[in-house]
DNA sequence: TCCCATGGTGTATAATTATTCATATAATGT
DNA sequence: ACATTATATGAATAATTATACACCATGGGA
């Protein structure tokens, strides 16, 4: 079914961007974009995109997106987000431009995050070639990279 | 009741050394420690130490010991690390001994990990002081630091 | 000293999350 | 195209975790 992606893709969202304390509460949340599941299902997604949960001062414990630890990697992507150019699709396939030299450790960045929702990256020099999962758009891809790559919001 | 420290310091070793996937799976490894409690009870406990329960490729879920994703502080640590000098203890007050204007530095890591054990330090240019929690040992602070900077492992 | 407030714990139970089972649908091989 | 296998899902339920309540011990004040 080809909505799963897309709840996987909401699910990823909602908790990137808000302290989500149960799988009620995301349900409701994906009820109010007009998707209706149901527990079990939530607690098989939240599996699969290996979602954690820590504590949290104010809710006690919230879900988190795995590999936002990654907080090393900052000067990485900082470095990452200077030598990126461009994006552009076709055929499905989404290719990123890059200053010379810079296209392999961009790559290694995005495999790094692993979003699911990204096959897998083939890297030249100053080229990525992206390889989306089915039936993902291209403004999924965008915000993926940004999630990855936060220092990209203002170069796309 | 003096055990709870006592369980608490037993349950972060346990969780810093081995992948515990349940509170059932916890309750009987303190069971073979000749500790008895109650899973609820280590509800409480793990709330208190504010565990966090990660994605794991092997268990499912495992718990993991707060601030353990702090790797960014790698180099802090090491840094850290070589300016320790030693560490003795008297009147259930611990003194470590830094190189001249290591002591801020190592005191701020200490303080940043937070372990219930620490109350606090207080440190200077080259002496730092700790003020370890009623009732904790030692050696259960020697552990903590271990962990909070495992560099150290050599040097004490 | 006597209260009262606080903290820690167990028991019982509520709330939350994971899984089993059944079913439907899609994908794959022949 | 058909049979077979794999994937996705809901309903029901099992398993796990959190909490309400009761109780006890401790440590200040008055």
């Amino acid at each position: 079914m080809g909505n799963r992606t897309e709840r996987l893709l909401a699910i990823k969202s909602i908790i990137a961007t808000r302290k989500v304390s149960s799988q009620e509460e995301l349900l409701s949340l994906l009820d109010k974009k007009g998707m209706n599941y149901t527990q079990a299902t939530l607690s098989r997604d939240l599996k699969f995109l290996k979602v954690n949960k820590i504590s949290d001062p104010e809710k006690g414990y919230i879900y988190e997106l795995p590999d936002q630890h990654l907080i090393s990697n900052e000067i990485a992507e900082t470095y990452a987000a200077q030598g990126f150019i461009s994006i552009q699709f076709a055929n499905k396939l989404g290719v990123i431009k890059t200053l010379p030299g810079y296209a392999n450790s961009i790559a290694s960045l995005i495999d790094k995050a692993n979003p699911f929702e990204i096959l897998g990256t083939i890297a030249g020099d100053d080229t990525i070639l992206l390889i989306p999962q089915e039936d993902v758009t291209e403004k999924d891809i965008i915000n993926s990279l940004i999630l990855t790559i936060p220092e990209l919001k203002n170069k796309i």
